[in-house]
DNA sequence: GAATTAACGGACCATTAAGTCCAAAACCCG
DNA sequence: CGGGTTTTGGACTTAATGGTCCGTTAATTC
């Protein structure tokens, strides 16, 4: 009866969020959107209604990413204390590849635009909830398994974890050197074991 | 013979970086600029260059206040254990303060800027390097007189809480509860001892 | 093949931005 | 007072930007 969508929804999202995280909002284009998600922008309007909406629906799919994949993670058979510590050294290895230093979307979008945009300020602090979330179920069954140290409150453990990705992002995409992170991760660690 | 300034250098320049930092550089207009410094817009190019000179210059400007202020914390009497253990909890106080929770203008400026403004990006590193630089001496004087752990290789530590301190900033600044907050800084002076 | 809907191209608009320029005014000092 | 400077105000330019609209084209189903 009609002509089904031509193009790929969440794949154009995708894309859409690929350009905002590397240039920021701001210094994003529409020129710059509709060149990366191959669309017109009548289309890209009559999909996404504005800049700002999109924008805010990137922040939402990047979310749902994340945490299927942090889903995945926690899910491991891995005894809880070693997929912490891969989680951590991950992220450095992420920092270090080519397009790896873009940091954290989630991160670099509150701290750019959270100040005057409300929607999407919760949208990221939601975001880092889940995160927070997804290192408090490790703790949790690490303390139980023994292999991290109940001195601490698994909340208070799971939250230190979560400044410590952002901090190793933060300071990776000012200066990008391995050894730097690797201490930062190294001392971290030695306050869960 | 002449007509002196008649506005203070670094006052007018300490205004513009507060705009800045509230707003970020993209959705600081010159108006913006203008309003808070007192200023004409024929003044500030003279004085200034440009919108993005300026931002430039306000970045140097806090990177010297920091220095200073960094030299005074470093030279304190009481014990660099303590010392640190001040300067991470004084962070927590200032993002609970009402204008508090802009973070750190070098950490945001890099966020924002740093992907597309090489220059800004290189001032924002060797501001973060001052950082680094005012923990070592801390983190070493703490290791002689007893008070910080020596497990770990001073600059290791040094860098560990330079990243804890950006973490907090943009924890704080997507959730900005005081609890969350100082979890994360006992965890990591729980490292240090 | 006709009806229906998705997507495109691109002209068009309104707004706002940064930046330039210059004549007038405010100011200081000899 | 008057000469030399600083600062101002505001008109003006230029160039993007986000956003709207609509006629056209393409794909799909009945």
């Amino acid at each position: 009866m009609a002509r089904p969508r031509a193009f790929d929804h969440s794949d154009v999202l995708e894309r859409a969020m690929q350009v905002f995280w590397s240039k920021g909002y701001a210094a994003t284009s529409l020129a710059d959107l509709t060149a990366a998600m191959g669309l017109s922008k009548s289309s890209l309007y009559d999909s996404f209604g504005s800049k700002h909406d999109l924008f805010l629906q990137t922040i939402d799919y990047y979310r749902e990413t994340v945490t299927k994949r942090m889903r995945g993670v926690v899910d491991l058979q891995a005894p809880a204390g070693q997929v912490i510590t891969s989680v951590l050294r991950r992220a450095v290895d992420r920092i270090m590849e080519p397009d790896g230093r873009r940091g954290c979307y989630l991160n670099n979008s509150a701290v750019e635009v959270g100040p005057w945009d409300a929607d999407a300020a919760a949208r990221c602090r939601a975001g880092m909830a889940l995160m927070e979330e997804a290192f408090h179920q490790l703790v949790e069954r690490g303390q139980r398994e023994g292999g991290v140290s109940t001195r601490h409150d698994p909340r208070a453990l799971a939250r230190f974890l979560n400044s410590t990705v952002n901090g190793v992002m933060v300071i990776g995409k000012t200066n990008p050197d391995r050894d730097v992170l690797d201490d930062i991760v190294s001392v971290a660690l030695r306050a869960l074991h």
